[in-house]
DNA sequence: ACATTTCGCTGACTTTAGTCAGTTGTTCGA
DNA sequence: TCGAACAACTGACTAAAGTCAGCGAAATGT
């Protein structure tokens, strides 16, 4: 299938789906306040905070913003008080009578729903089930973006975090990695090298570094992929964007380890262009060994 | 999967897709018009006919409607003619600003949807296509709406005529019912039977009716699935419909008769609870026949 | 300690979307 | 052939959504 066709897939899909379903939301209307305004009880209910990340997560105006909660407070659905860390800052949190209308509006979309899947057969259903949540993985993994930024930086270490843990579960003799050095922190920073954390809705989902290990030799190191996004062609992704880099830090070859455990990560350098190579490091952590040429 | 996980994942999806790609049509604003005005530019576009057609297919009110044409009209995007076959109604359709206004509506979807695509690896690009089409099939057979109509009715006729033709194409000397008499429509409708048409997007996709055969025993005749809609479980649902219309009718007992050449339509009914019965007819083209007890 | 920025807020405003009752011209059925 | 029904239209209206400039309190950098 071209790009064209897969596109016209798309289109096609979101035609019939925002005609019948798109408005799963439709159901908060007649709730004596207009939608838009329903909407927002719904989503602080989803996940409260301050006024500052609703407004980003949502993309409304602050004067509009502000007006709308207002109209919350007076029917005394919400309760706005000044964050204690940041006294300019307010947070937002539902009242008791916030929470029952939230929980009806839970109701109205659920069974909103369920209306839609309802008609089909056991078998079709599950089938539905199954290509959305498929087309779900896809659609996040597709909107994941890649940034570079500090190894520091809290992303980073909360990405790197997980790395560690992941490979402590999976390595049968565990992992303990020395406490991660500044030196281990600069060697993934320029000039010399990059550290790069893909964040889907605010969390870290995957991420990974270069470091420069001879003239022209680049090396990829801690890259990670969360469980939960695994089989999206992230990694495939993640690889491919840690290659443009190497690339960009004027590299003609990269290299990276890795340890026979991880099977799936080996399948996918292979299908990447990986050739093995001999041991080129004494990481103990370390079996198996690749290297890609640029271009090839 | 529990209906309520399958809910679930149908809100999980809606929620991610809304987010991020729902609005492939907000690729309309910032195109000198409000976006309504866009979308029905658009809509007229796809499918240029009568106003009334055009309010049927998007649900405006009339007046809001004539109101939007009118703006259409001043800046030269749509042209409005009687239509010479009743002439209270209008046509209307494109200019040739309008049309290429139109292209640069489609030019901005398309890129919408090609970049939501385009950073999946290829692998991945066809499992969301996949999905996302097979996602497509079952909302809009989950959504299609199964109505008693008069067999003379025109929904009903298109549907029969395909029938006709779909089993003239099937069968290996083709398939030359009589022209169907007043007494077979009359046979399908009430008192004594009644027919069916499921409609999707003012398509007839599906048909089917029910006869008395004897005092408790009804009769399936002329049921048909459209072929774009084979595998959405379209033809289960049907078939369940009909029995219940023949329960309705006060039968214990439904029958119908099939040709050895339908293959999956005898898969279905065996699949749906039918055995085998001696031929109870001499219907020439019938070389199978089936029974299926109420509650059996 | 002072200018600057940030955060949420208010007031004044516009645009968009939509409703509703009633009008005009046309067709259809008795 | 006449009244009912119908299609599209107009005018008068409302509610919802959103924009924008500017304000005061709190935080921040220098």
């Amino acid at each position: 299938m071209s790009i064209a066709e897969q596109s016209a897939v798309v289109r096609r899909f979101n035609r019939s789906y925002t005609q019948r379903i798109g408005a799963l939301e439709d159901s908060f209307l007649g709730m004596g306040a207009p939608l838009g305004t329903m909407r927002l009880l719904f989503e602080i209910g989803a996940e409260p905070g301050t006024v500052q990340a609703l407004r980003a997560r949502i993309g409304l105006d602050s004067g509009y913003l502000s007006r709308l909660l207002r109209h919350l407070e007076a029917d005394g659905l919400v309760a706005l008080t000044p964050d204690p860390e940041d006294r300019r800052r307010r947070r937002v949190e539902l009242t008791v009578s916030g929470r029952e209308r939230w929980a009806e509006l839970e109701a109205r979309s659920d069974e909103r729903a369920r209306a839609l899947v309802e008609p089909l057969t056991a078998r079709q259903r599950e089938r539905l089930a199954r290509a959305l949540a498929e087309a779900d993985l896809l659609v996040r993994a597709a909107t994941v973006t890649i940034e570079t930024v500090d190894p520091l930086a809290a992303a980073a270490r909360a990405a790197v975090g997980r790395y560690v843990a992941e490979l402590d579960r999976r390595f049968p003799a565990g992992f303990a990695p020395g406490d991660p050095s500044p030196a281990d922190a600069s060697e993934l920073s320029p000039p010399g090298g990059a550290f790069v954390v893909a964040v889907s809705d605010g969390e870290p989902v995957a991420c990974g570094g270069v470091r420069t290990v001879a003239e022209g030799v680049g090396e990829i190191k801690r890259m990670w992929v969360h469980d939960g996004w695994r089989g999206a062609g992230l990694g495939s992704r993640l690889l491919r964007h840690l290659e443009g880099v190497s690339h960009d830090l004027g590299h003609r070859v990269v290299r990276l380890d890795t340890n026979e455990t991880l099977t799936e990560a080996i399948a996918m350098y292979e299908r990447a262009g990986y050739r093995r190579i001999e041991r080129y490091n004494d990481n103990p952590y370390a079996t198996d060994f690749f290297e890609k040429t640029h271009g090839a």
